[in-house]
RNA sequence: GCUGACGUAGCUCAACUGGUAGAGCAUCGGAUUUGUAAUCCGAAGGUUGUGGGUUCGAGUCCCACCGUCAGCUCCA
C-alpha cells in the first residue's frame, strides 16, 4: 500500500484503490458513470457523510444514490431543502432570524424568527423563491470553521449563537453554504440546490424555540421532498386520503358522535351509531378478559381528595386533574378521578390477601376525567373524558412473566382480529427511578422472557421506564401506514408501596406484589377514532351500527321487507328498513354512503323465490342472489367470525 | 396555556371597497312506484359563535370572551 493510494471498502466486500485524498464522488466515478450521476451522499462506516468528503484508508463505503426508498437518501434531500427554504426566506426576508431547520419523518421544517408571522401567500411567495434557489444549482459547501470563525459568521443571529455555545469544545463544528445562504449545520447535504426539485411546502405555524413555552415563539414552515415527482405527489395523494378518512368529519357524516359547545371542548356525544359501536367493541373485550380469568369492578367517579394524595397523583399529575370540590359546609374535599388504579388498589387492600389469591386481577372499563390542555384536544384522539378498559394485576413477582405474556397474548389477539400490524418496544429502567436494582432487574428479565416466549421481534428503548417501572408499549399501523400509540402494560412498584400492600406467602410471612397496570385499547374514544380511520368509517359487519339495510323496490314490496327485516332481528342482525318513496337508486346511494355492509334489494323476483339481492359494501360483484335464509346464515358467520371484508 | 388562521341555515359554502343574508345537499309537503351511487315541484329554515363598541347603517371595522383548526425540539 503505498502513501499515494487508499483502499476502500465496498458494500459487495470488494475493495478499491483510489489516489489518496479521493472523495466518495471520486470513489463513484471511478466505478461507473451512472453511478457518480445517480449519487448523492456516502454512507462511510455507517454514517451519512457528503459525496465530497475525502475517503480514508480502510473506510467501508456505500454510494447513497437518489432513492425515494432509502431514508438516509431522504434524510440528505429534506435536510438540503430545509436550506432551500431557508436561503429562500432569508432572500425575502433579510433579517428574519435562523432556528433550527431539520429532516423530520415525512418532510422537513425550518424556524425563522420573523416579526409577522407566514400567511399562507407568504409560503407561495417563499416557494416559487424556492424554485429560483433549486434552478440556481448552487453547490452546498462544507467548511469546518473554528469557534471564533463561527461566532463571528453568526454574530447577527442570537438562535445560532446560542446553538453554538452548546456544542462540546472537542467537536468539530461546520458551515454549510448554498449560493448566499450560510447556516451552521451538521450536515450533510445533496452535492447542489438542483436536487430539491420535488418540494411542497405544507404549512405554517407558531413553534416555541426549543420547544419551550417560556421562550420566544418562531414561526416553523412546514414543508417536504422527494427525489421524484412521482413520490411527491403520491405522498400529497396519501395527506389527502388522511383528510378523508378524518374521524373527525366521519364522524359526522356517519353520525357517530358530537362535541358539543354547549356540554363542552373535549367532551364527546356518542350518537346511536357510534355508542354502538363502543358497545360492541366493549363486549368484545369483556368477553376476552372474561376468559383470561379476570374479575370486573366498578368504583365511584369522584373519590376523597386524600385518596390521590396518597397515590402520589396530587404531586405528579395534578395539572392533568380537575380541582378539587367541597359539599356546602363539608371539611372533606373530592376529586373526579383521572385513573382507576388508586381504587383498584384499595379493593386489593380490603382484605388480608394471601398468595393462594394470586394473581387478582381487576378490569374496569371506566370513564375517567382528565384535565387537557385546550389547545391540545384533538377530536376522539385527546378528550377530557375518556373510557378506559383499565385493568390492573396483583401478582407475586414470580407470576410477572405468565401474566405479561397472557396480556401480550390478548393484545396479539386484538390486533390480528382487527387486521392492524403492531410492534412491541420495552422501554427499561431509567436514571431517576425508585425501587432497588434486583427488583428491576427480576422485573426486565421477566419482561424480556415473557416477550421471547411470544416470539415476536421488539424493539427497546434503554431507559424509556417510568421512575416506578419498566413498561411495554405496542405501537400499530393502520390501513394508510401511520402509526399509533396502543396497548401499554407497565410495572408498578411505586403504588403497593404507598398502599402498604401485601400478600401471605408460602412461608406465612407478608410479602409485597407486584402491581400491573394494562390497558388494550387504551381508551374506547381514541381506539374508536383510530378505527373509524382506519376502515375509513365502513366497519366491518360486527362493528357496523347498521349492518343491513333492506330497500323495497315499490311500495308494494315494503311489506315482505319488512318480515325480511324482522326475521333479520330476531337472528341478532341489526337490519333497518328503507321503503322511502325516493328512487332505488337514491337509496343505494344513501346506502352506500352510510357505508353499510349489506344493502338488500327486495322486488317481485326476490318476493316470490324467497330471496334477496345482496349488494356488500366494498365488494366486487355488485350483487349476488342468495336465499334469506343463506344470507342470514352468511351474515351471522361474518359476525361471528368477526371477519374484516363483507363480501360474500 | 401560547402563536396564527377561522367561526354565516342541520351539512358544505357564497355575499365588491360597510348599504340591511343566498345556493346546493339534508328536512318538511305534494307528485312520482322506481331493478342497483342523487326523480320532479313547492315550502320552511339564519338575532351571521356570544357580549360590547365605532357608524345614519356592521356578516364585513374595533375590543373582550367562547369554540374550531394548524403547530408548540422527530435538536446546529
Amino acid at each position: 500500500m503505498s502513501q499515494h493510494t487508499i483502499s476502500v471498502r465496498l458494500p459487495d466486500d470488494s475493495r478499491a484503490e483510489l489516489p489518496a485524498g479521493s472523495t466518495a464522488a471520486d470513489l463513484a466515478r471511478s466505478i461507473g458513470p451512472g453511478l457518480a450521476r445517480a449519487a448523492i451522499a456516502a454512507r462511510v462506516d455507517g454514517e451519512l457523510r457528503d459525496l465530497d468528503r475525502p475517503l480514508g484508508e480502510g473506510d467501508r463505503v456505500e454510494i447513497v444514490t437518489r432513492a425515494d426508498d432509502d431514508p438516509d437518501a431522504l434524510y440528505a434531500l429534506r435536510h438540503s431543502a430545509a436550506h432551500v427554504l431557508a436561503t429562500a426566506v432569508r432572500e425575502l426576508h433579510p433579517d428574519a432570524g435562523i432556528g433550527f431547520g431539520p429532516p423530520i419523518e415525512e418532510g422537513f421544517y425550518y424556524d425563522f424568527d420573523v416579526p409577522v408571522p407566514f400567511t399562507p401567500e407568504d409560503l407561495e411567495r417563499i416557494e416559487a423563491k424556492m424554485a429560483e434557489v433549486v434552478e440556481a444549482d448552487y453547490p452546498f459547501e462544507r467548511r469546518e470553521v473554528d469557534r471564533k470563525e463561527a461566532e463571528e459568521l453568526f454574530g447577527d443571529d442570537p438562535l445560532k449563537l446560542e446553538r453554538l455555545a452548546e456544542i462540546p469544545a472537542d467537536e468539530t463544528i461546520s458551515a454549510y453554504r448554498d449560493g448566499p445562504f450560510v447556516d451552521l449545520c451538521r450536515g450533510p447535504h445533496v452535492p447542489t440546490t438542483g436536487e430539491v426539485r420535488h418540494f411542497k411546502l405544507l404549512n405554517a405555524a407558531g413553534a416555541y424555540w426549543r420547544g419551550d413555552e417560556r421562550r420566544q415563539m418562531l414561526q416553523r414552515i412546514y414543508g417536504t421532498a422527494f427525489y421524484s415527482e412521482a413520490a411527491l405527489d403520491a405522498h400529497l395523494v396519501r395527506l389527502e386520503e388522511a383528510r378523508r378518512r378524518d374521524h373527525r368529519r366521519l364522524g359526522q357524516e356517519l353520525d357517530l358522535f358530537s362535541i358539543q359547545e354547549d356540554i363542552g371542548p373535549g367532551l364527546i356525544c356518542w350518537h346511536p351509531r357510534g355508542a354502538r359501536v363502543q358497545l360492541e367493541l366493549r363486549r368484545w373485550i369483556e368477553a376476552l378478559l372474561d376468559k383470561r380469568g379476570y374479575d370486573f369492578v366498578y368504583t365511584p367517579h369522584v373519590s376523597s381528595e386524600a385518596l390521590f394524595d396518597r397515590s402520589g397523583h396530587l404531586q405528579a399529575y395534578a395539572e392533568n386533574m380537575y380541582p378539587s370540590m367541597r359539599g356546602e359546609g363539608e371539611k372533606e374535599a373530592y376529586r373526579v378521578k383521572p385513573m382507576n388504579c388508586p381504587a383498584h388498589t384499595l379493593i386489593y387492600a380490603a382484605r388480608q390477601r394471601s398468595y393462594r389469591d394470586l394473581p387478582l386481577r381487576l378490569s374496569e372499563i371506566a370513564n375517567v376525567y382528565r384535565f387537557e390542555r385546550s389547545g391540545t384536544l384533538h377530536g376522539l384522539l385527546r378528550v377530557r373524558m375518556l373510557t378506559m378498559d383499565d385493568g390492573h394485576i396483583f401478582c407475586t413477582p414470580e407470576q410477572v412473566e405468565d401474566e405479561i405474556f397472557t396480556a401480550l397474548d390478548l393484545v396479539d389477539e386484538v390486533m390480528n382480529t382487527l387486521g392492524l400490524e403492531y410492534r412491541l418496544d420495552l422501554a427499561t429502567r431509567p436514571e431517576k427511578r425508585i425501587g432497588e436494582a434486583a427488583v428491576w432487574d427480576h422485573a426486565e428479565a421477566s419482561l424480556r422472557q415473557a416477550l421471547d416466549r411470544l416470539g415476536v421481534a421488539y424493539g427497546l428503548d434503554e431507559g424509556g421506564g417510568a421512575f416506578y417501572g419498566p413498561k411495554i408499549d405496542i405501537k400499530f399501523r393502520d390501513a394508510i401506514g401511520r402509526e399509533w400509540q396502543g396497548a401499554t402494560i407497565q410495572l408498578d412498584f411505586n403504588l403497593p408501596d404507598r398502599f402498604d400492600l401485601e400478600y401471605i406467602g408460602p412461608d406465612n410471612q407478608p410479602h409485597r406484589p407486584v402491581m400491573i397496570h394494562r390497558a388494550i385499547f387504551g381508551t374506547l374514544e381514541r381506539f374508536t377514532g383510530v378505527l373509524i380511520e382506519h376502515f375509513a368509517g365502513a366497519f366491518p359487519v360486527w362493528l357496523a351500527p347498521e349492518q343491513i339495510r333492506v330497500l323495497p323496490i315499490t311500495d308494494g314490496h315494503a311489506e315482505g321487507a319488512r318480515e325480511i327485516v324482522r326475521r333479520l332481528r330476531s337472528a341478532g342482525l341489526r337490519a333497518e328498513l328503507d321503503a322511502r318513496s325516493d328512487t332505488l337508486s337514491y337509496r343505494i346511494r344513501d346506502g352506500e354512503v352510510m357505508k353499510v355492509p349489506y344493502l338488500l334489494v327486495v322486488g317481485d323476483r326476490e318476493l316470490e323465490a324467497g330471496t334477496v339481492a345482496v349488494r356488500a359494501h366494498g365488494a366486487e360483484r355488485k350483487q349476488v342472489t342468495l336465499a334469506v335464509e343463506d344470507f342470514m346464515a352468511a351474515a351471522q358467520e361474518k359476525v361471528r367470525r368477526k371477519a374484516l371484508n363483507p363480501a360474500l
